[in-house]
DNA sequence: CTAGGGTTAG
């Protein structure tokens, strides 16, 4: 986890923010920001001759009084849905007094073709209500939409009604059908109504693939495409993709290059499968030779694929390439986009902000998020859910609020990517409560949403009760994924559950099939380290071959450390500097135990032995915010306009400290220090400072948040504890790893961090 | 006027 200090100046201004579209809640929600950024301001025309022709038709046809009849009425429609007017193609449709199955058709395909599915639905139940039989054109439109929305009773019903009333199946509807079962997740449906298929074309079989793929299981689909006699772009295309996405990205870029070999010629779905399978293999040099190809075939314009490659880059940690590619987007001239165009240009501008979150650029996120708003450009779920994560990682839980109430202002209800999203939000904002409160309010729980709550409870040292909430998942009957092991395992080793961790470990490779990766090894080991077991962690080590992985040598280290093993620490630490001879982490860890075990030559030299390999530490840093303001201290720090109050201000409440009990231990304060080391002399570190002007500047009662870049020192922590139980004042501290709630002369943590 | 394949959360 890293955290970031933001100079909220940028950002705070509450007008940036200020919502600009209309905000209802009902069903037709979508539609009204349709209007207000879609097609009414487009004038572009595909492939019409004319682009004033539909108005001007329209115009002359009611001068002639031609469009009392309905097939003139349904042409000037078809032609306006066309143009991507179709908010003027639905006035003339709701004017008409006379419609037929073609005009209900125009309209529904044409909102479908735009992935505009309520309206769709919403339209044919008008039209069920007005007792008009739909065709198959009109049955595929829905049916289609039934897919994207993954609406499975109302793919249902419609199935049901096709059968009931003796429509004509076609391939095209049956596989519209056959895709609504796949879309739904309805693999059981979706097989037996693929046995009972008349005919199959290569869709059919690219959809059952695809299905296969969903699911997981690779060799049917692969089988599958062996066998199949034709295979069209879209057959390489899904297999490759489906390879991908279930963690075989070699095997997919095997099968990549054997589609330039004998497959046929990439189209745009091809290239855009192509970079984000060199975005999740992190291969930038492939990304770059699908850019090159893409600007040989002239495609760089497409919009899709631009997000494709602001995506690619921005994975890839370039982000200053996603920048330029970015910036190629055309300006909006109100006139020259179409509906699609729109949707894609929203797209590249949410791919930007999560790329942002992404590579920790949070600033710039926030920056990028709100010049959307001021563009007017419509906010998507993704950009928002990309916003609320930069908030969770910012730390900023005004900020947080503020976004949190504009996401509601603009209308859209927590699902569980957003309502995930909230509760790591709050949760890293040091706001618990609030984060229960998401937790409470959120409908469908899924396991994504469990495993935030529980990791909330575990960041604010709440381990049994995170242990509590994953067994509650568990009886709810939502099966734990990696991270929620993870996560509990974090907890367990936070709240020194050694019984509890192994029982979880083996858990999870028995009952749920779960290898353990590097983090739940590291947990485990952190969690033996906790316990003191540290000879059991050898074997542990050992049993499960893991010696390879740095991280698992450095919780060994800070448990040699914690438990003044030091001759252990020292094997422990020659380990480590092989494996990471240029990470500080290393050293700095190694000069603490050297410093815990008052080996203070040693702890020196270690320090010299950084500088001569020009390693640099992170200098630690503290933060509060005030009303708009983020300031920030470091330790000894004199820059702070009213530093000359802090200072004198600190010395008088480390005297009165000292009166119940405090003491100012210089020697640890210099030396056991995980982070901030003490060149300059007494403890000045930049939480006190911190704090200090914290208490200063507000009034008593409301609780003092403070940020640390790095751990809370021992002697901090001493310091804030006796702080809470003389002014009789809460103190949240967000260090590193997790929060710390000071109160009545008590920390959260209990001593153990 | 019609189907299939492509980017969000812990």
């Amino acid at each position: 986890m890293r955290w970031t200090c933001l100079n909220t100046k940028y950002i705070s201004s509450s007008s940036v923010l200020k919502p600009t579209y209309v905000t209802n809640t009902n069903n037709h929600f979508e539609f009204q920001r349709f209007q207000h950024y879609g097609w009414y301001q487009f004038r572009a025309v595909g492939d019409l001759p004319n682009e004033s022709l539909p108005d001007t038709l329209h115009a002359k046809s009611v001068k002639n009084g031609s469009l009392d009849n309905l097939d003139v009425r349904n042409y000037v429609t078809s032609l306006y849905v066309k143009s991507n007017k179709l908010d003027y193609a639905h006035k003339l449709f709701g004017e008409s007094p006379d419609r037929d199955v073609r005009s209900w058709t125009i309209l529904i395909s044409g909102f479908a073709r735009i992935g505009y599915c309520r309206m769709v639905l919403e339209l044919f139940k008008q039209m069920q209500i007005e007792r008009v039989c739909p065709n198959q054109f009109t049955l595929s439109s829905v049916l289609k939409s039934c897919s994207s929305l993954s609406d499975f009773q109302m793919g249902k019903g419609i199935h049901g009604w096709i059968l009931s009333n003796g429509i004509d199946l076609d391939v095209v509807l049956e596989n519209s059908i056959l895709d609504v079962y796949v879309k739904c997740g309805a693999f059981d449906y979706a097989e037996k109504f693929f046995e009972t298929m008349k005919e199959r074309d290569t869709v059919t079989w690219n959809v059952m693939m695809g299905a296969y793929m969903h699911i997981g299981d690779m060799g049917k689909a692969l089988d599958l495409f062996r066998r199949l006699p034709f295979k069209d772009v879209a057959s390489w295309n899904t297999i490759i993709y489906g390879l991908m996405r279930n963690g075989h990205e070699t095997y997919a870029l095997e099968l990549l290059s054997e589609m330039v070999e004998i497959g046929p010629p990439f189209d745009k779905v091809t290239f855009s499968v192509a970079l984000v399978l060199a975005s999740s293999l992190y291969v930038l040099e492939l990304g770059r030779q699908i850019h090159g190809r893409i600007l040989r075939f002239g495609l760089q314009n497409d919009g899709f694929l631009r997000t494709s490659l602001i995506d690619m880059y921005s994975k890839c940690g370039k982000m200053e390439k996603a920048l330029l590619i970015f910036k190629t987007l055309p300006l909006r001239t109100n006139s020259k986009f179409t509906c699609h165009e729109t949707k894609t240009e929203v797209v590249s501008w949410s791919s930007m902000v999560s790329g942002y979150v992404r590579n920790g650029e949070y600033e710039y996120a926030l920056l990028t998020f709100c010049s959307m708003v001021r563009e007017q450009i419509m906010v998507d779920r993704f950009s928002v859910t990309s916003i609320v994560s930069a908030c969770a990682n910012v730390g900023i839980l005004l900020l947080g609020q503020h976004i949190h109430a504009h996401i509601q202002k603009i209308g859209y209800k927590t699902d569980v990517h957003l309502g995930s999203s909230y509760i790591d939000m709050y949760a890293k904002c040091g706001s618990l409560n609030d984060a229960w409160m998401i937790f409470k309010q959120t409908v469908d729980l899924n396991v994504v949403l469990w495993t935030s709550m529980i990791s909330a409870c575990a960041l604010h040292g709440q381990g049994k009760e995170a242990v509590r909430l994953f067994e509650l998942m568990i009886q709810e009957g939502i099966k734990p994924n990696e991270v929620s092991f993870v996560v509990v395992l974090n907890a367990c080793s936070h709240a020194g559950l050694l019984e509890e961790g192994c029982k979880y470990f083996s858990l999870m490779k028995e009952v749920y099939g779960i290898k353990p990766g590097a983090e739940h090894f590291t947990c485990m080991v952190d969690l033996y380290g906790r316990a003191g077991r540290l000879d059991e962690i050898k074997e542990f080590i050992h049993k499960n071959g893991i010696s390879q992985l740095s991280s698992v040598w450095k919780s060994f280290l800070s448990s040699c450390r914690l438990h003044k093993n030091f001759e252990l620490g020292k094997w422990v630490s020659e380990r480590l500097l092989q494996l990471e001879p240029f990470d500080e982490g290393s050293y700095v860890l190694l000069s603490n135990m050297c410093a815990a075990n008052h080996r203070w030559e040693e702890a020196a030299g270690m320090r010299r032995l950084m500088q001569q390999r020009g390693i640099n530490k992170v200098a630690g840093q503290s933060w509060i915010q005030q009303k708009n303001q983020v300031h920030s201290f470091v330790m000894g720090d004199r820059s702070h306009p009213h530093s000359t109050e802090i200072y004198s201000y600190l010395d008088e409440l480390i005297g009165r400290l000292k009166e119940i009990g405090y003491s100012l231990d210089v020697k640890m304060v210099m030396q056991d220090v995980e982070e901030e080391q003490g060149e300059v002399l007494l403890g000045y570190h930049s939480e006190k400072l911190a704090i200090a002007y914290g208490i200063m500047s507000t009034t008593s009662g409301i609780p003092i948040r403070i940020m640390k870049n790095l751990r809370v020192c021992t002697d901090c922590h001493n310091f804030i504890k006796y702080t809470s139980q003389l002014l009789d004042r809460e103190i949240v501290v967000r260090d590193l790893h997790r929060f710390h709630h000071f109160k009545h002369g008590l920390c959260s943590c209990e001593d153990y961090w």
